[in-house]
DNA sequence: GTCTATAGATGGATAGAC
DNA sequence: GTCTATCCATCTATAGAC
C-alpha cells in the first residue's frame, strides 16, 4: 500500500479532506465526490490519487496514527508526572472533539469496522495497539515513580483510559452535549492517584 | 411517529433485522434490501411497513430503549448493592458484544449521528438520557448506603460509566479482540469500592 | 400485505481526450 | 494530473396489479 509520505501535494489535500469526512459521518457516511468538491476538483481525479475507497481511508488512518504516535512523544517530552502525561493525552481528543464534534478517526473506524475492507480494519488495529502500548508504558512508569497509587495493573490503566476516552466522544454525540472527553478523564484521573 | 408496540407481526420482524444490521453496520451501513433479505419479504414490502429508513432505525431505537428499560429495572429487582447492580448493567453490553461484536444501538448511532435525520438523533438522545438517570440514581443510592466508597460524584460515576462501557465496544472491535466491556468496567468497579 | 416494475439519484470505478 | 463521458451496481422510494 501506500505510505502518506510519500504522496502529492494534492494527494495530501484529498486525505485531509477523507479524514474530516470520516470523523464527521464515517466511513459509510461519505463518497468520492464529497471529497471531490471539498478539494476542488472532480470525482475522477480523486481516483487518480487513490485508485479505491478502502485505500484512501486506509492510508487516512495510517497518517493519523503517525501524528498522534509524534503527539505521544511531545507528551512524553512536555510533561514528566503520569497524571500529567495523561491529562495531555486526554486534551488530545478533547481537542478533537472540540471541533464539530468530530470522533477519533480509529474510533469511528473502529465501530463501523464490520462493514469495512480488511486493509482499512488493520490500520486501525494498528491506532489501538500504538495507544495501549504507550499508555500501558506510562501507566507502569508512575506506578513505578509512586506517581499512580491505583492498584489495577498498568495494562488495566490503559484499556480501561483508552475506551473511556473513545466511549466518551461517541456518547458526547449521542447526546448532542457540548461536553467530550475531558470531564471524564478527569474523573477517572482522580481515582487512579487516590486510593 | 409509529410506536413500536402497536406494529405487526411482520413489523417486528423488520425491526428485529434492522436492529441488528444497525449492530453490524450501522445506519449508514445497511439497505431495505438487506433487510428484505433477512425478513424473506421483498424490498417494497419494507416500505409497507416503515415508509422511510429514518422512521425504521427511530422505531429501532424506541424500542431497543424500551427493552433496555425494562432489564433495568429487573436490575434494581434481583440485586441490592450498588457494585452489583452496576456489575449486571455492564453484564448488559457484554452479552451485546459476545453476540458477534454487536455494538450498543444507540453507541452506534451515537457515532454515526452527524449523518442521521433528527428523528433518528432524538431516540439516541432518549437512550443516553434514560441510561444516565439511571446510573446516577443507582450511584447516589449505593453511596448514601456506604457501599461506594467514590467520592466521585453520581453524577461523574454515571458519565464516566456508560462512556467508558461504549468505548470498550468500539475499541474491541478495532482491535478485533474477544474481550468486551465486562473487563474494563471490572477495572472501573474496584475503584468505584476501593477508595 | 406482498408483489413486479420502475423511477431518479447516487455509489465506486474506468476509458480516453487534453 | 485533470477533465468529460459513461458504466453498472445499488440506493431510497413510489406506482399500481394481485
Amino acid at each position: 500500500m501506500k505510505h502518506f509520505s510519500e504522496i502529492s501535494a494534492t494527494a495530501e489535500r484529498v486525505v485531509d479532506a477523507a479524514e474530516g469526512l470520516i470523523q464527521a459521518r464515517g466511513y459509510n457516511g461519505f463518497s468520492y465526490d464529497d471529497v471531490a468538491r471539498l478539494v476542488g476538483i472532480k470525482k475522477p481525479s480523486i481516483h487518480h490519487h487513490f485508485a479505491t475507497k478502502s485505500e484512501l481511508a486506509a492510508v487516512v488512518a495510517q497518517r493519523y496514527t503517525h501524528r498522534f504516535k509524534e503527539l505521544l512523544l511531545q507528551i512524553e517530552g512536555s510533561s514528566v508526572k503520569a497524571a500529567e502525561r495523561l491529562s495531555a493525552y486526554a486534551a488530545l481528543f478533547e481537542k478533537t472533539f472540540s471541533t464539530d464534534k468530530h470522533l477519533c478517526v480509529c474510533g469511528m473506524l473502529g465501530a463501523e469496522s464490520s462493514s469495512l475492507p480488511e486493509i482499512v480494519n488493520h490500520e486501525v488495529q494498528r491506532f489501538f495497539d500504538a495507544n495501549l502500548d504507550w499508555l500501558t508504558q506510562i501507566a507502569d512508569d508512575g506506578q513505578r515513580a509512586g506517581q499512580l497509587t491505583s492498584k489495577l495493573s498498568p495494562q488495566s490503566i490503559a484499556e480501561t483510559y483508552l475506551s473511556l476516552l473513545e466511549g466518551a466522544m461517541v456518547v458526547g454525540r449521542g447526546m448532542q452535549k457540548a461536553s467530550g472527553p475531558a470531564i471524564v478523564a478527569d474523573h477517572f484521573l482522580k481515582t487512579l492517584t487516590v486510593n
